[in-house]
DNA sequence: CTGAAAGCGCTTACAG
DNA sequence: CTGAAAGCGCTTACAG
């Protein structure tokens, strides 16, 4: 089926198609007759505008690149939704694109985006060689990094202070009177993770207690992984009374070896996690985490990426956001 | 910065734009040596050709529209994530909508996609006003359901045998010895919904059983939703001793009010999901539940959509996969 | 206030 | 084997 076209609508309408652009556009002096007049036809025509052709001539294609770990991991899905809400109110459509944090699929992906000509693209992965994202920001695509940090890059970034949330994590805990923590940390090459744990440890350091390198686990981002390694933990004996996981999923893990060995959460051992995604609702039980403010972050980078493509000049922004102690069933006083 | 275009590719190699593009699409003849030089020249300017301008010329956009409740649902992301790997494969991108099952969003982000004029929609969304979908299908973007039906169009469709699916339920239940059962069930507008539900009142009647219309409760799919109608069940008194839910967030709501009602799962009551997300290996206890066969699902969603996009004329197709008993710790016996 | 014309970056017959 | 030219559906000066 041959789709309509603005020649149909300005034939029918009986002016020219400049006319019927300027009317859809509200440019140019128009005729508040003629507006009307081609308004109607384009209705009757069922007439939509081509994306395509007005990009073409320089407009946007009011599409964004929204660049996660992965879609089907509950935290990035939740930002997913957050990112796509804000766009589509915008008038904008997202994609989505997993990178599994493998480089050759970021690089992969940004080449498709831009060949795309989106308006922007979102960042939310980590990244080895950083060349990859310097490279892009020297580019015409305006870029910004959210919940990840690549140093030294010249682009805006928003953020969560991770060193803060791990402190935080840290003070609970010692408040309710643990002395013998571990740690479950995620591959040390994702910036946030290391953060969370060097804040943590400061923590410690501060109350004057040491971590012993062999109480902190370095393992990948999936609750299997977690649960490997804090069953290797437990199995040591002589376990600590307390948990802190970098993000929810290895915490679940560590929920789930705790299960197998018998281990009761929190009586015999506290877990702690990160992100307060929907996954930490869900467990019994409930697990006490670091949320991050995701919804005010997305906003937040949202806002700062479309003002950003319109003046190209502004300094590069990095709003460092709060992250906040969520207490619930996972986290007690340790057992004497 | 002035992206690099076709021309000044061809400029630079010393030929025609034409050249350049029958190099790049391995159209017409050209001679091996001018070929080389071309890509070597695309090379170094960083030649990236447009989308944008090749689908003007009727060509392809390679961006597919999937449209979906909410990505932020872990059973959603996980179809997004299936989608976007095959997708991506396949040299496309996906447009992730999330529709919350209304129509006027569902309305808005079709004619959006229609503008952007993507290759292909994949619905995964419910629709009440048919007409929506039927108007849609008439045109010329390729569309398939999955794991959703609206009955009589004129589409591709792939799904789950859902009547089977309750079916399973109520048979595993019964087998365990449940003879009072209740059901929690999403809005019955859903139609994968009335037919899980009419599956599982079937194999009850088959067995000799009737369920009491007061024992099917109807709700929202939220966790919060099946939390509030498991409790008033629980409260009722008299209560069940199995509970079917429709899908895996009822069922994590009905675990959250038998655990504030200090009801045991499963001792005291057994409690069936379906969908088989991440969700229900992450509860305690592990959530018994019914799988769809989601990636085949999608797969073969997606082959039937690129396929259909080049024979415009083939018949539609409607495929119907087997669901399948996952029993796991949220099901047992009835205490006497 | 309105329209003719050029041009966005490509592809595709069509000559040569 | 190669290039000139028309055209995809728009937008934007520029005349009138």
């Amino acid at each position: 089926m041959k789709t309509t076209t603005i020649y149909d609508v300005a034939k029918e309408a009986g002016v020219s198609i400049a006319s019927v652009s300027n009317a859809i556009n509200g440019k140019g002096n128009i005729s508040k007759k003629k507006r009307e007049e081609i308004f109607k036809v384009m209705e009757r025509l069922q007439y939509q505008p081509s994306v395509i052709a007005s990009a073409l001539m320089g407009k946007k294609t009011f599409t964004l690149g929204l660049l996660i770990p992965d879609v089907s991991n509950p935290f990035f899905s939740e930002i997913a939704r957050s990112v796509e809400d804000l766009a589509h109110h915008a008038g904008y459509s997202v994609i989505v694109c997993s990178t599994d944090n493998k480089d050759e699929r970021v690089e992969k992906y940004i080449r498709l985006l831009e060949q795309k000509s989106v308006d922007g693209i979102i960042i939310g992965t980590g990244v080895e060689n950083t060349e990859i994202l310097l490279q892009l920001a020297e580019k015409s695509v305006p870029i910004i990094m959210i919940a990840r940090e690549v140093s030294a890059m010249s682009v805006h970034s928003v953020l969560t202070d991770d060193f803060k949330g791990g402190s935080l994590a840290a003070q609970h805990l010692l408040k309710l009177g643990h002395s013998r923590m571990a740690v479950l940390s995620e591959n040390f090459k994702v910036s946030s993770s290391v953060e969370r744990v060097k804040g943590f440890k400061f923590a410690l350091f501060e109350a004057g207690l040491a971590i012993e390198a062999d109480d902190i686990l370095s393992c990948e981002s999936t609750i299997k992984d977690g649960k490997r390694a804090a069953a290797e933990l437990i199995r040591r004996g002589n376990s600590p009374t307390a948990l802190f996981c970098v993000n929810d999923m290895l915490a679940i893990g560590a929920l789930q070896a705790a299960k197998e060995a018998g281990v009761r959460v929190p009586e015999e051992l506290s877990v702690i996690g990160f992100d307060n995604t929907i996954l930490s609702t869900v467990t019994n039980p409930m697990l006490t985490t670091i949320a991050q403010p995701m919804e005010q972050m997305v906003k937040l980078a949202f806002d700062l990426l479309i003002s950003h493509s319109e003046q190209e000049d502004t300094i590069k922004q990095r709003i460092v956001m709060q992250p906040e102690l969520i207490v619930r069933e996972s986290t007690s006083k340790p057992k004497l």
